[in-house]
DNA sequence: AAAATAAACGAACGATCGTGCTATTGTCAA
DNA sequence: TTGACAATAGCACGATCGTTCGTTTATTTT
């Protein structure tokens, strides 16, 4: 077993440069085919259906991720230093993805984010996944007394994953090159905030 | 000059709820013209290009942003008060705005982040509108005494942003019944931090 | 009411979509 | 080296895509 998984991997490979461009719906068997020199319905036996393509494709990119931004911090000290490691990772990713155009997953996620299906189940669950992870390293990090006792580690996921969407828009579609800099800056006021030794998020000591 | 501009409008209605739900590329003649009971030829005759129909549907989209949610908090007194309001109403409309589906605008950011020409432009400009929006009104907030004085309003709109995407992605593509309120709190924290008096952003007064 | 103009239709075009078949090629073990 | 089988190609299908054109029907103006 190796000629076809070797051509598989190629042709997801290509599948996630044509899906980074032009989105998951962009990601057109005849197009698929034509740039991996295979024939249509060559490349669509190695699939079943174009969803079963699509599906691949999340999953590769999310291997892409993996690969690329968590596991080189999953080496560095539990806290702090890994959580600022994979936000250094993370904005890089954003910026300059290992593809022409964006990142998949984020876009993707807007895409799909009323159409239910194997498709939305997939990237949810992939995004499920991805703020588990900062939930938990933040977690650590108030283990490890580098955050206030207090933090809401769900909360500190949401932010960040706010800041990176944020960053997407500003990077990618308005093309600001200071856009890193209001990224780090964010993430910055973040961290700072989860440091903090008392509550300062609420104005006093109730809410509500 | 009657009878074409309220067919016009019709379409366009409609245009909105297929782009918030199957986004701009799923935003299809054939389609648009069996829901609006239209011939498809009938139906292009009034935009002369699918692009130009896209472009008209986007600013579409804006228009109804504008008047839900941006015009309402113009009569309220400048400062906090007002972008309290706005984030508010910002929140209600991502979580259910008037279409079946998703924040159309929205959407496209990242649909359209790699892909350049018209439409792009049109949705970065309208992107770039309304952080400007939110950076004034920071600014107001400021002037008003409500927020400190030496509060960057575009990194503050920078990280309402981000806010805003979050929620979309944590209300609707993982239909988590939480989301709003870890927007509420998100949010909480972002205008506390606006308010300090002194800067603490930074970890001392040093910004290296 | 008649003439002028706007709006919508119907049919067709070339292209591409996803997906079935059958046949042919290539690869690997015996 | 041959036989088994995986991998790919070729072809065709119905559907839909955006678009054009000529015609017909509504609407508006005179």
């Amino acid at each position: 077993m190796s000629k076809g998984v070797r051509t598989r991997a190629a042709i997801l490979d290509e599948a996630l440069s044509l899906m980074s461009t032009d989105g998951l719906s962009g990601l057109t068997i005849g197009l698929l085919a034509e740039r991996t020199g295979l024939s249509k319905s060559g490349l669509f036996a190695h699939f079943g259906s174009k969803e079963q393509l699509q599906v691949a494709a999340l999953q590769e990119a999310q291997a892409s991720f993996t690969a690329h931004v968590i596991r080189p911090v999953l080496d560095l000290p539990r806290g702090l230093p890994r959580l600022e490691a994979f936000a250094e990772g993370w904005w890089a990713w954003n910026r300059s993805p290992p593809f022409p155009g964006g990142c998949p997953i984020q876009a993707a996620s807007l895409e799909l984010d009323d159409r239910p299906g194997p498709l939305r189940d997939e990237i949810a669950a992939a995004q499920r996944r991805l703020r588990a992870f900062i939930q938990q390293g933040a977690g650590m990090a108030v283990a490890a007394g580098h955050f206030r006792p207090d933090l809401d580690c769900t909360l500190f996921a949401f932010q960040m994953v706010g800041i990176a969407f944020a960053q997407t828009m500003t990077c990618r579609l308005l093309g600001e090159p200071e856009g890193l800099d209001f990224v780090r800056r964010a993430w910055r006021a973040q961290v700072t905030d989860a440091q903090g030794t008392h509550n300062q998020t609420g104005e006093t000591s109730h809410e509500h």
